[in-house]
DNA sequence: TTTATTGTACTGTTTAAACTGAACAAACTT
DNA sequence: AAGTTTGTTCAGTTTAAACAGTACAATAAA
């Protein structure tokens, strides 16, 4: 009998706390089967090997190794060793809330500068261009692209503010 | 000849715009389609109706009407009316930054709330059972689901940095 | 070296979301 | 009232993401 279906009744709230809690991991920007997986790692406690994952989830254990990697990409969970055991082992981290955030705020930051990048170069474009416009809405074009441009520069801003 | 269509360099520079803007406002939880049906309604900067829309984008009028449905619920897009004009019409609200901002703290302090009431339900049931789990495991999970209130506690707060 | 075990690449399948087109209902025009 | 026009509902299709299973590569054990 595996460690985890000894109890009825804590294995469904086991279960329930994954689903539940996994919603608020998907704000976050994990998938539905990435944040269940972190919740197991998380409430389990203990390092998993990908079996344990793919027993305790009922899924495949292919899945499990894919969203395990995005999951250590993400700094939300750790490879840990422990001598003796030869399966590869992942534990949650601990302080989820600065982990979380922190992996959000830098995906928020690189996402807003690049697209940021982006329009600086369509709005160089429109300048670039002399003629095949007329002149009005070459105008009303480039306003909004410096009201996009704001509104990139004020989510920077807004991000700073969550302190990671 | 339609007013979307005359010059094609300001097309071009209209379409990147939409693609690369968009993928901002994917980020506020908006689908690549409602998020493209904002920014063209934004760039355009005048009321349209949904065969406008529909002929901007090249989707059908239907996704039309269920985009903007969801856009108008965020309060990110107005219908307006103007005298003699049968058909509807909407506009794209112009403060961005705010009313982004505003939809995407209320729908994550919304979902924080309730996925908050869910976890205290799991805790409840938890210490409410006397016999039938492990006292050391009731133990374990009470921690974990006491720190997952303490998560969306965190949650909150730092949103109400965010200045709604 | 051979055999066994473990993680990942890859291909095909399943599942969920986005989208379309036709039919309908409501409102307007005449 | 009859005929148009316009938005939405609904059922079916398309598209994309998640997932599974086999095969392979790498490492460990023998």
């Amino acid at each position: 009998m595996s460690e985890f279906e000894n109890d009825s009744l804590l294995n469904k709230l086991r279960y329930e706390t994954i689903t539940e809690f996994a919603k608020t991991l998907e704000m976050f920007g994990l998938t539905a089967g990435e944040a269940r997986l972190f919740v197991a790692l998380y409430l389990v406690n203990e390092p998993m090997t990908l079996d344990n994952m793919s027993e305790m989830l009922a899924k495949s254990k292919t899945s499990m190794s894919t969203g395990i990697r995005t999951l250590v990409d993400l700094n939300l969970v750790e490879r840990v060793w422990v001598k003796g055991v030869r399966k590869d082992l992942y534990k949650a981290n601990d302080d989820i809330f600065n982990k979380f955030m922190s992996s959000f705020v830098l995906r928020w930051l690189d996402a807003t500068m690049r697209q940021k990048a982006s329009i600086l170069e369509i709005k160089q474009s429109l300048t670039e261009d002399k003629h095949s416009i007329p002149a009005h809405q070459v105008e009303e074009l480039n306003d909004r692209l410096h009201q996009i441009i704001t509104f990139h520069n004020e989510i920077s801003q807004a991000l700073s503010k969550l302190d990671v």
